[in-house]
DNA sequence: AGATTGACTGCAT
DNA sequence: CATGCAGCCAATC
């Protein structure tokens, strides 16, 4: 692990602050984090080990869609998970935002 | 110390 | 609607 964790700690951080059911674009935590861009996020989500307490999975890309590149059955996981609590994916495989969109800890007041 | 890459996003073509 | 390019910051080589 390197030392350089404490931006991968405010990452998984905001990740964490993400209620079940609920889901968070890259974009959406790099700006409510702050100091890191959506690809810190990623980066972030892909050093991320398998047994952590991070719910990783409710974090999706701009298009609601699972990103995933990196283990091959990671993004069917996620789906699975996001299923789990109660998500409902749309036609094509997308999030459906009305329902799961989260707009921050504060539930739409900006921090 | 310099170059490359990465689970992204937005705008341009 | 598909593809390309730039910006972003940190980790890795």
């Amino acid at each position: 692990m390197p030392p350089a964790a404490s931006v991968y700690e405010r990452i998984y951080a905001a990740v964490r602050s993400i209620p079940a059911g609920r889901v968070a674009t890259y974009g959406q935590i790099a700006r409510m984090v702050g100091r890191c861009t959506p690809r810190m996020v990623g980066y972030a989500m892909a050093a991320l080990p398998d047994g952590t307490d991070v719910p990783w999975h409710r974090v999706v890309n701009r298009e609601g869609r699972v990103s995933v590149r990196s283990r091959g059955d990671g993004a069917r996981r996620q789906r699975m998970a996001l299923e789990a609590e109660g998500v409902r994916f749309g036609p094509g495989g997308r999030l459906d935002w009305g329902e799961v969109a989260w707009e921050g800890p504060r539930g739409g007041a900006a921090w």
